[in-house]
DNA sequence: TCTGGATTTCTGTAAAAACAGAAACGAGAG
DNA sequence: CTCTCGTTTCTGTTTTTACAGAAATCCAGA
């Protein structure tokens, strides 16, 4: 890892460990960690010269990051090579992840328990009707987590960041908390 | 996988497959789908045969499900053996997964970055000033998720339900809207 | 203390993922 | 058209992770 500072690095390497754990390619999230912290965009070989890593591997790694739609390609006048940048709204970077998360594997999932409980629906006996049940409540409970996503997601940015904030107030307007 | 119905059989599969996208081992996913699913404890040997894994692999699994907290060790009488059984209120499995989530990643998460900004508010020149400005800002919202979620948590689960209901009609109670 | 079932730990193997380097491909300049 | 610089795809290797089977350990009852 050449010219970065001990903090940088740090932080790159443990985003990249953070990655791992959520099942994200570890050379990915390093990539991404770096393009977060840079001051400008970077092109291909300056990323494998700073993380030490093949030139093919952060090809593909960057291809993984423009299909999350966190990393953007932009060019610089006076160079032909792509120059690739992130996302630099934390919230709205998350937005974007949280939302493609859900798509490709929230929402399949809602629809492969609906179809299992229509399938055990149609079984006979007392077992059936026990593992439709537990199915039914796994998918109210996607459901209900992915409506509220949705309403949430359709907030502008402060108006979202307001309510996260909101904290006791919230639930005491709410009279929740009897 | 013996004995189990096509319902059944897609559900454990599915849970496998989406375990290991979020970074948790296909083995253990699947028992957890399986006891999950289970109307009764089932005790190592039934799991084997049950999804067709070696033992030594199902007792590693377990031990990792009882650390997450969201499988137990019960005994029936008559049995020597071990059974076991997975928490059968969906909320509050997910709210146990998630506080140990937190507990593992985002909470360590927290603390690299209070360490990185501190270290980078000692580096001098330019570039130092970005770099902390930007690990500030993934740290107010790390923290600001971990707040909330601290405050979610802290709501009996029927109370936390009527939260997500709510939707549009919490958002318009709080004038947030506009 | 000994015994038999049950569980965990250890060790080598198999499978999967990540990765580097080379080859192929593409696009703009001359 | 072709040459050059840059990017992507392909292929084989390395590394990591998952896993099975064997060995060791544990525990209750005799």
């Amino acid at each position: 890892m050449k010219d970065l500072t001990p903090a940088t690095q740090k932080f790159i390497l443990h985003w990249g460990e953070m990655g791992t754990k959520w099942g994200i390619n570890r050379t990915v999230a390093q990539i991404h960690a770096l393009l977060f912290i840079s001051e400008r965009p970077l092109h291909a070989e300056e990323i494998c010269g700073t993380l030490g890593v093949a030139r093919s591997n952060v090809s593909n790694s960057l291809k993984e990051l423009q299909n999350w739609g966190i990393v953007k390609v932009t060019h610089l006048p006076e160079d032909r090579r792509d120059h690739f940048e992130s996302m630099k709204d934390v919230f709205e970077m998350f937005r974007v992840i949280i939302t493609e998360r859900k798509r490709r594997e929230i929402d399949p999932t809602i629809a492969m328990l609906r179809e299992c409980v229509e399938e055990s629906a149609r079984e006979t006996g007392l077992a059936a009707v026990h593992t439709r049940q537990r199915l039914e409540q796994l998918q109210a409970f996607f459901e209900l987590g992915a409506d509220f996503y949705e309403k949430v997601n359709r907030l502008e940015t402060p108006t979202a960041v307001r309510l996260f904030r909101m904290g006791d107030k919230l639930f005491r307007l709410l009279g929740l908390k009897g």
